[in-house]
DNA sequence: ACAAAAGTGTTATTTCTACACCCATGC
DNA sequence: GCATGGGTGTAGAAATAACACTTTTGT
């Protein structure tokens, strides 16, 4: 149950953060199932009236996944009147899930800041769930639940400023583990795009940024021909993003 | 002076807006000069309970301009503890133009989202200050007055939005006037992207992109060899934009 | 006539795209 | 040994970057 002095908080203000993992060649965000009900919501919380709005982002992905240092970014105010549902917040009432001193202010009308981080599937040990929710679980972008208030719009939009944003952030270097094989990267890529590349082009194109460091370490115990495994040298990484990478996938 | 009911307003939260114009070869933005102090504000607002965020943006391009239907976007939303300054809010206090009643909510916590509006210069016959501003005024983005709390920082942040988003924007057809000249065109790029252009390659390259329309008219009285009118054809611009115009200025 | 800006083409370089065969591994 | 995915090169097309002279106009 939700259950805290209001007035330490800012009014109808929130943020919500879509954390994308990558695993068996599928993108996917951490969610929350709603306790005892049938729709799911993005990691959220509210903006302490000392606190910076990136600051509780931070923290949000911080009790969701245990990690700190993560690469987090403000892509979108969502301020529209009539952006939450009535029917939904009713629910969560309806279970109990608020306590009946903030009923009140949870129903005023709310605008939210979105965030997108990217993160290390095998890094999140332990999915954590808050206080109105019964599991936190990946799940693939491409198999969505039913999803609280208009989290599906903002979970939307967050792809596509990932696509926009992939030749300026640094996607790989978060979202892949420290070691991976130059399909796995391509996969990444074409997951992200939505859209195949071809092999060959990719990869020159990868290597000719020079951002990878061939570990000439291979993959062994899958099946098939055994993949040499990269690292992205971080320095020439951080350096190249910032002009951007060349364009046009 | 301001006062007005501010338990109509969502608390803590406002909009600015930086209002781009080109003239002169310059980029310009539209400011306020707060009453009788030294110091410039963005045009802005507050967000009533019942208005959505991009509606009160509008309406605040409106007043200031008396423009409707103007291309204008969010950009960002600054969201520090402490981006406004005390020190302004003394000033503009002194100087009576915050009713002693609204004083309290001024003076607490703010958030703010940031808009970008592209104008056409000549189309703002009258620009119009608010209640608290004496100048509403074209000024470079080369020579800035001091401004109020963060304004500087958000105006920059603009700025640099409007960089990334050149190729995906209508950024011309907004900016200029009806009917322009090749090098007017030329000189905008260049003034967003703060640096030169091949004078051969960006005609090539932008009567590549079949959105211009030449209207067999010149442009005379100025000095020199007459230079040729072009309008944009809306239609063919706004397909082009759709999947961003090629890149690599 | 002259100063200043507008108009115009070509070439070398780079980047992009499309495409097919051999190799290594686990089963 | 075979099925599967990993690794590799080349050639044609397109885009980019660099560069200089002529034309028009107002003064």
């Amino acid at each position: 149950m939700i259950d805290f002095k209001t007035d330490s908080f800012q009014p109808g203000l929130s943020v919500d953060c879509v954390i994308f993992g990558f695993h068996n060649n599928e993108l996917k965000v951490l969610l929350l199932k709603m306790k005892n009900l049938d729709f799911w919501a993005l990691p959220g919380g509210f903006v302490g009236k000392d606190h910076g709005v990136d600051e509780e982002a931070n923290r949000v992905l911080e009790s969701r996944t245990g990690l700190t240092d993560i690469f987090l970014r403000q892509f979108y105010l969502f301020g529209n009147v009539g952006r939450t549902s009535t029917e939904h917040l009713d629910s969560l009432e309806a279970q109990g899930l608020i306590s009946s001193d903030n009923v009140s202010w949870f129903r005023k009308r709310f605008i939210t800041v979105g965030y997108y981080a990217l993160v290390e599937y095998s890094k999140v040990k332990q999915p954590t769930v808050d206080d109105i929710s019964e599991r936190c679980d990946w799940c693939s972008i491409n198999e969505l639940p039913e999803m609280m208030h208009d989290h599906l719009d903002i979970l939307k939009k967050a792809h596509e400023t990932l696509k926009k944003e992939l030749n300026y952030q640094p996607i790989g270097i978060n979202l892949l583990p420290q070691e991976f094989t130059m399909p796995e990267l391509q996969a990444l890529y074409e997951t992200i795009l939505e859209k195949p590349l071809d092999r060959r082009n990719f990869r020159r194109k990868m290597l000719g940024y020079e951002i990878l460091i061939n570990t000439d370490k291979r993959r062994t115990g899958v099946a098939h021909k055994s993949p040499n495994l990269y690292k992205f040298d971080v320095k020439k990484y951080q350096k190249a993003i910032q002009g951007g990478l060349s364009q046009s996938w």
